[in-house]
DNA sequence: CGATCTTTGTGCACGTGTTCACAAAGGCAT
DNA sequence: ATGCCTTTGTGAACACGTGCACAAAGATCG
């Protein structure tokens, strides 16, 4: 009986699926909304709506965190938006720090969104002497000699890389060897870290090709489908414009997933 | 004969897995790399380490383009480059509208990466008047108003949402209306869009959310290392540095997955 | 020209994530 | 209280993605 216990629980425990952990931000989102206008419970269907997921989903989610819900009622939105805060760390304060204020550095700076939940900017760096002292979005930039100084004194363990591609690594290592420990790199390039460092990567150009490819498939999927049936349905009426019209009509298919959307995944 | 074509054949015919998609890119770039340095050609074992990924998984990735390596040798780099170009569709020109020219909006039309890779950055349009006019990037931002005459104009079939949230969803009905039919949305909001159009999301915030539910169990995994096992192996010779070793000592676990770091998912 | 060595391409097993479908649980009305 | 109705929580089937391990293919060298 004293081996009863499950030796090995599951996925480690209490230990979330990572594809759950990426869509717990989203229903806080959705739940944060709700809690505003001051509606008191939410039904997994309504709430799956809101964030765009599949209600099933939603509920597996939820049940990783545990028992939140009354069955015949809902979820209870605050209790709901504490327990997802809470597993998600966000009931602490996170500093961060940017690295690299160039147009997107300022950008991401200036961004509400950051202190909206836990996330504080501690400070902003950056290699120009040129920048440093002046001030952007009411924080002044210091130089990155003062790194790691600042990681230690502010006990920074997120880094936001937001530098040309041919500083990200030194950067990154830099701030590994400082202590931090999560990095959210937006520079288009691969950056390899030490075992435990966590690096999620924010790439643009990656995004558009993938779009591109998926516009591509549209493209040849509805030509091929003109020559098969020539003249079906939309006859020769939208003689005019070459790309927009079809492209319209080609989008109507629905081919991909469930959903109109699909999962914008990226290795880091 | 005619209908002899595979009505639907397999996982859409030559369908290429969207994991795999989603790494294309990043093969390309490192592609591009050793292109500008003449290398001729590459194993999968080097060209998986370039792009941080497992040579197995880059085997297979390719394996569903054709029979693009030679067995012995490798992958011709130059032909490879072709291939995974035309694959992406950056064989041709894709013109993108951006709307939404503030902070974000104004680092993305800087962003050099766009036009390296078949990108064009087609129009900026902002729904303030007082931006209107003004040059952004060499190019010049025009109102909102005019939107479905770029889109028209310039065959733009790919949009850019860098709006605030509010703005999100009705700046992606007009460009669906228009027939934009692939939409990338920096706004935090869910965008809901007819069946056929794609819509990929990048998400400050939420990325930062992931990055601090793996930070905060980092921290408990490594607090409870040391209630169970106090002062074993590390004794208390780093005791410098309060946050760079105990972080980097919960580091070396690796409970993640197989790589240092983890798979940047997020639906849209 | 055959042996050997390298590297690809892939069958197979495994793990993760998604979806369905339904029993159990709780509220609510009577 | 009892029964009905709604909604959760989850077991089980399925789909997808990953990684191992190895046979086949080709280059290279003696």
């Amino acid at each position: 009986m004293a081996t009863g216990r499950p030796p090995r629980p599951a996925t480690r425990g209490r230990g979330i699926p990572e594809a759950t952990v990426a869509r717990l931000p989203l229903y806080l989102r959705a739940l944060t909304a709700l809690s505003e206008r001051s509606v008191p419970t939410v039904s997994s269907e309504e709430l799956a709506g809101a964030a765009g997921v599949n209600s099933a989903k939603l509920r597996k989610d939820f049940s990783y965190l545990g028992s939140y819900g009354t069955r015949g009622v809902g979820y209870d939105v605050e209790y709901l938006v504490y327990q997802i805060s809470r597993e998600l760390g966000l009931t602490q304060d996170w500093p961060v720090v940017i690295v690299g204020i160039g147009n997107l550095g300022a950008a991401l700076a200036n961004y509400g969104g950051f202190a909206s939940r836990g996330f504080r900017v501690a400070a902003l760096m950056d290699a120009d002497p040129s920048l440093t002292g002046r001030s952007v979005a009411g924080i002044e930039v210091r130089h990155i000699d003062e790194l790691e100084t600042v990681v230690e004194d502010s006990g920074v363990s997120i880094g936001v890389i937001a530098t040309p591609a041919g500083a990200a690594q030194q950067v990154c290592d830099r701030l590994v060897a400082a202590g931090v420990s999560s990095i959210l790199n937006f520079a288009p390039t691969v950056l390899s870290v030490p075992d435990g460092v966590d690096v999620r990567k924010v790439d643009l150009s990656i995004e558009l090709q993938i779009l591109a490819f998926h516009e591509q498939r549209k493209a040849a999927e509805e030509l091929s489908r003109e020559v098969a049936a020539p003249a079906a349905g939309e006859a020769a009426a939208p003689a005019a414009p070459p790309a927009a019209a079809p492209a319209a009509a080609a989008a109507r298919r629905g081919d991909r997933g469930p959903d109109g959307d699909i999962p914008a995944v990226m290795p880091a």
